[in-house]
RNA sequence: UGGCCCCUAGUGUAAUGGUAGCACGACAGACUCUGGAUCUGUUUGUCAAGGUUCGAAUCCUUGGGGGCCAGCCA
């Protein structure tokens, strides 16, 4: 479904790589980074991005820093880190230095860099760039102006550089309560882009960051930071998303700012010219059916409308893992859905069919009985004469081998693969019918037992035994195959079916009169109990997956205790029947 | 009554002044011990109008539609 780097077109990021690369802008150095804030849980938004970012490293042969920007110490965790490393390795993508000795090792931080960005602070203070400005926050906006009108300089832009330079030493010593100053780049304030309206360096923010603790007490904003992230790091192609395009002019005015008086050399007053990232802007990854802001995630975890960020039915990374995707469906998928500058909606049912494509080549086939039937053989020994038939593991791929499954008098096939009155394109039991037991007989319905309510509770069926293992030596042709569980043998489990989270396909659109939680799939869990599994299954481990037969891909869920088997259904398979019948 | 960006089959994505292609979906058929998989075929597209050009999806102009920006968030 994906074409391999090798033979698929190049996206516009690729080709600026390559040009780069022939030009010998960088020396044909390739450094990328995933660069995500330490607030909040990755989802498959953000596994585009990680695919994109590391993926480029690895296909030039370069490399992809993980980096944490961990600005903001008021909304920022350690726990996050450790959720954010954990699942980029699940992914299956490395960054360099990293060892086993701590989930993050080898990450990089932004507030590995505070001193030094500190340090270009004050130049550009030196440089008459930049001021302390002694505006509140309700003043700042204010005199920025709005999109149609210009802003007023600020009172203060004219500070001479020894206050300026007093006044911040003093900021960052923490003489000023929080809200009280900020640093200020001294840019434009009639700029149509409001980013260079004298945007803020630094806030004063008394609160204990995450890993420096209280060491500061001034944090720099993002378009101060990145850039110099970036630059400190090597980074050649700095890529982030779309609402970033407007910031780019300023991501290239302070580092600009910086280099101003620098030299190749190292001559002059200033030092070192230091590294200009090239800032490229991608449109994100957005899917239909679900939600993927932040704070709606939140909202479900906290309102208790999904167990919580690894629910399977969310579309985070931990939500996708557990509920049974594999790491490189997911990868295909993000190499599927394409890099450009479009902002697109993709259909969710193209991540269904990236792990359908991958699990049906690795898959191990497993019977399955979800809503049993019994079904009586009456002509088999009533002495519990068990047949061990074989059953291939994986017709996909013949190294998986064989297994047996025991058949026996008594059998539960699935429920809705009997009608009593059929009709002609219906190829499963009915009165009369025969069909095939998957690897083990022919049969034929020869009656149907009823309770007082009129309900189905068992069928009567002979076999045929010259058909054992599936074929009739008479040329004999069935047109159903069904999956059955012999009823002495069978393995009871639940198994959770999952549906999407949302019935529209843009639940948060704000078009909508509603709120995205009226939107909320009622019927997006159902808790099945009492299936009948092979008895192969009950060594089944928690995070097997596997296929069972005609009815999708399973894997065994973490809440799975012996002697209590859970299994999440990760995608039905495709069923042309239902797609008939519902017509 | 500002600035920036975007618009190609149903959904995505190529074609970088030279035959509008690919993937997925849909539909049809073949095959099949999973109504799965696989294979074959079919369908549908350059937002509009002008201009430049031998030739425009591509360059220019105007119009239409969509997105982003006025956090001491990222």
């Amino acid at each position: 479904m994906s074409d391999t780097p090798a033979e698929r077109q190049l996206n516009f990021i690729e080709q600026i790589i390559e040009a780069d690369n022939a030009s010998g802008k960088w020396g044909g150095k390739v450094v990328t980074r995933f660069p995500p804030e330490p607030n909040g849980y990755l989802h498959i938004g953000h596994a585009k991005s990680i695919c994109l970012n590391f993926g480029l490293a690895q296909r030039y042969g370069g490399t992809c820093n993980l980096r944490f920007d961990d600005t903001n110490p008021t909304k920022e965790e350690m726990e996050y880190v450790h959720s954010i490393s954990d699942n980029i390795r699940w992914l299956g993508f490395e960054w360099p230095n990293q060892k086993d000795d701590a989930v993050e090792s080898g990450a990089l931080f932004a507030s590995d860099y505070f001193q030094t960005m500190y340090d270009y602070a004050c130049e550009l203070i030196r440089k008459g760039k930049a001021y302390v400005c002694d505006l509140t926050a309700d003043e700042t906006r204010e005199y920025r102006g709005s999109l149609n009108k210009p802003g007023r300089e600020s009172p203060h832009r004219n500070r001479s550089v020894e206050e300026n330079l007093d006044l911040f030493d003093r900021m960052r010593k923490g003489e000023f309560p929080d809200g009280s100053r900020t640093l200020k780049a001294k840019i434009d304030m009639a700029s149509p882009n409001v980013n260079l309206r004298d945007p803020v360096m630094y806030r004063i923010l008394h609160a204990k960051h995450h890993r420096t603790g209280d060491a500061w007490c001034i944090y720099p904003m993002y378009d101060w930071a990145h850039g110099i992230e970036d630059s400190l790091e090597g980074v050649t192609h700095s890529i982030c998303t779309l609402e970033f395009e407007n910031h780019r002019p300023l991501y290239d005015w302070f580092i600009n700012a910086i280099n101003e008086g620098r030299t190749n050399d190292g001559s002059g007053p200033w030092g070192k010219r230091i590294v200009h990232s090239q800032q490229i802007e991608f449109a994100k990854l957005d899917l239909n059916y679900t939600v993927m802001g932040k704070r709606n995630l939140l909202a479900l975890v906290k309102e208790k409308r999904v167990g919580g960020w690894d629910d399977p039915r969310m579309p985070t990374l931990s939500g996708l893992r557990r509920r049974g995707y594999t790491p490189e469906s997911i990868r295909n998928f993000c190499t599927d859905v394409g890099v450009a500058k479009f902002k697109s909606t993709i259909d969710i049912g193209r991540l269904e069919n990236a792990v359908r494509d991958h699990l049906n080549k690795v898959a191990p086939r497993r019977m399955a009985v979800l809503d049993p039937l019994k079904v009586v053989i009456e002509n088999w020994p009533e002495d519990g004469t068990v047949d061990e038939l074989d059953a291939i593991n994986n017709p996909e791929d013949a190294s998986a081998g064989s297994r047996k499954v025991p058949f026996t008098r008594e059998l539960y096939i699935e429920r809705e693969d009997f009608m009593e009155d059929a009709p002609k394109k219906f190829f499963r039991l009915a009165p009369g019918r025969e069909v095939r037991l998957r690897y083990a007989y022919f049969v034929t319905c020869t009656g149907v037992v009823k309770n007082d309510a009129g309900e189905i509770v068992e069928l009567r069926c002979t076999y045929d035994p010259a058909t054992r293992g599936g074929d009739s030596p008479d040329g004999r042709k069935v047109k159903g195959t069904l999956h059955w569980v012999s009823a002495s043998h069978a393995v009871e489990a639940e198994v959770r079916l999952y549906d999407r989270l949302f019935n529209d396909e843009d639940p948060d659109n704000p078009r909508h009169e509603k709120d995205f939680h009226e939107f909320l799939n009622p019927d997006s869990l159902k808790k099945v109990h009492g299936c009948k599994l092979e008895p192969s299954l009950a060594q089944a481990a928690i995070g097997d997956r596997m296929q069972f037969e005609r009815l999708g891909y399973f894997n065994v869920d973490i809440e799975t205790t012996p002697g209590n088997l859970i299994f999440n259904r990760i995608v039905s398979l495709k069923d042309s029947w239902a797609k008939q019948r519902d017509q």
